[in-house]
DNA sequence: TGTCTATGTTGACACATGTCGAACCAGAGA
DNA sequence: TCTCTGGTTCGACATGTGTCAACATAGACA
């Protein structure tokens, strides 16, 4: 699987000044191709064990975990598998196998992205 | 319907100092019952039609927004209604009305405390 | 080479979700 | 009161999603 098919969510830098996906939520209305793109990150987001996976990779050191380390969430192997297989789909993960292990690895790019189309750049009170 | 029971996602003051639902992802790993919550918010999030329903009231001037400034997304009025009960369910939206018209608002809070909870506590700027 | 361990993939299933039309409810105004 | 308009709820349906067991694959090591 490669990783080349991430999306063009935001800008790899985290500038802010290659243009990311989306604007602020508050800024304006997202468009319907706007709304497609975020949803897919929040989707992402928006199951419990990938959020538990998508935390533990991220609060890893180096901010990447291989599969065995994170793997204590409840489900089976495969189900964990695919859930790391769909983050990586949405741009939040990278993997990568060295010898017999895989390891994922967070985009702080995308964290960083996320954080602000929903805080808005400023104090998020608009 | 009652707004009371909005989940306790976050400190509503949104000051940091009433304990949010979570930690930042990259601070530890989720906990079942925190992903849990959190995913909720994220799956309320991971719609189109919802995301620009969200940011259309998100960004409509006082932060609030009558139904029929914003029912304009590509789906029928009862779909509109179905996904503003599911925002307002996840916490991230209010309702009242006012004479003939419903209007929505957005928690500020809980826009705050997900931008920390993404960009790690700092000013999501990074 | 063969075997063992660590991951990923496939296929199938149950359940959740998005969508719509129709019916219903709440105010405004005549 | 009746009627009109804005909005919600209900019932039904098609699609999407999470999950697992079983199988396949990649590398390590003897």
């Amino acid at each position: 699987m490669s990783n080349a098919k991430v999306l063009p969510l935001v800008d790899p830098e985290g500038t802010g000044t290659a243009a990311p996906c989306c604007p602020p939520l508050t800024e304006r209305p997202f468009t319907a191709d706007e709304a497609e793109t975020a949803a897919r990150m929040f989707k992402a987001l928006g199951d419990p064990v990938r959020l538990r996976l998508f935390s533990a990779v991220a609060s890893h050191e180096g901010g990447e975990a291989c599969v065995c380390d994170i793997s204590d969430v409840g489900v089976s192997q495969p189900t964990v598998s695919h859930h790391l297989k769909k983050l990586k789909e949405a741009g939040l993960l990278t993997s990568e196998r060295r010898g017999t292990w895989v390891y994922y690895r967070v985009e702080p790019s995308v964290l960083a992205a996320m954080g602000r189309l929903l805080s808005g750049g400023r104090s998020a009170g608009q």
